[in-house]
DNA sequence: GCCAAAATCACCCAAAAGTGTGACGACATT
DNA sequence: AATGTCGTCACACTTTTGGGTGATTTTGGC
């Protein structure tokens, strides 16, 4: 700002020092105010476009658009609705992978343990979300923002 | 645009009369040049500034600020890939029931029909799905943007 | 080292789900 | 009239899933 004030003041002086000399030269001449004024007119009307442009030139307007953003990539499984359930964290992990849709034997194979245990897994964690089925123990998953 | 130069010229020729006007009352006046130049260029500093901020006054840079919205919201069955895949209306009817968690005999329950008619229905959209359980269709429905 | 929670596994039984085949009627197309 | 799709249903059979009970091992904290 200081910059612009000193600016506009050295390019008066100019500006003066240059007329003074013109009115040296063009003294007799009939319509030298004229020649002055519009001088003077154009240059500080560029200046003051410009001088204008400076201090708008930071107006900016917000736009908010929206954008759709697959869900899953800023998806993070809920751990303390997990916890408030009572899911242990193996219990969520078979949860997970038959939201994946493997069958129990797959599952089993996956994690190097018996059908059996998986089966207690699920069926724990049926209870916990008070599913009746798997399809359902994912729904009630997803609801519960544990699951994609 | 032909207002602004008709305004400028107005102004300028005004101005002109004034400093004529006032030529004759400060003639002797020993500044009366800086006075002058002084004035002409405040005047037209401002018309400058003002004419500035005309013609910037729509040049507005529009920040876009994207907000994550759930898809889910805005959700549509793609029923084109339901076509491409062999889908029927009512296979795609049972497959939605299943992904809500339902049994079959709810299923069979709730559209008046038997239990064998949505075991045939499930076991065709399985296969049209190549899904070999019904957690796994919903799986893949999910993935073939046939399901939320 | 003790305790509780978590994880593991087995067995039996019942229910649900899935497969395969065949069939029938409605409806649209050819 | 013949063909094809769709929706419906049945029956037999296999596989998967789920419930219940009980037990052992592992683990983490006190």
């Amino acid at each position: 700002m200081k910059r612009h004030v000193l600016l506009y003041g050295l390019v008066g002086g100019i500006l003066i020092a240059v007329l003074k000399w013109t009115e040296y030269r063009f003294l007799v001449i009939e319509h030298s105010l004229e020649i002055y004024g519009g001088l003077t007119a154009v240059t500080f009307t560029v200046l003051g476009i410009w001088f204008g442009l400076k201090l708008t030139a930071t107006k900016e307007r917000v736009v908010v658009k929206e954008v759709l953003v697959p869900a899953s990539e800023t998806f993070a499984p809920d751990q303390r609705k997990r916890e408030k359930l009572g899911i242990t964290p193996r219990e969520f992990e078979i949860l997970e992978l038959i939201a994946q849709g493997m069958s129990n034997r797959e599952i089993a194979g996956k994690l190097y343990v018996s059908e059996n245990t998986v089966k207690t897994h699920s069926s724990r964690v049926f209870d916990k979300l008070g599913a009746k089925r798997r399809t359902q123990a994912v729904q009630l998953g997803k609801e519960f923002g544990l699951l994609p």
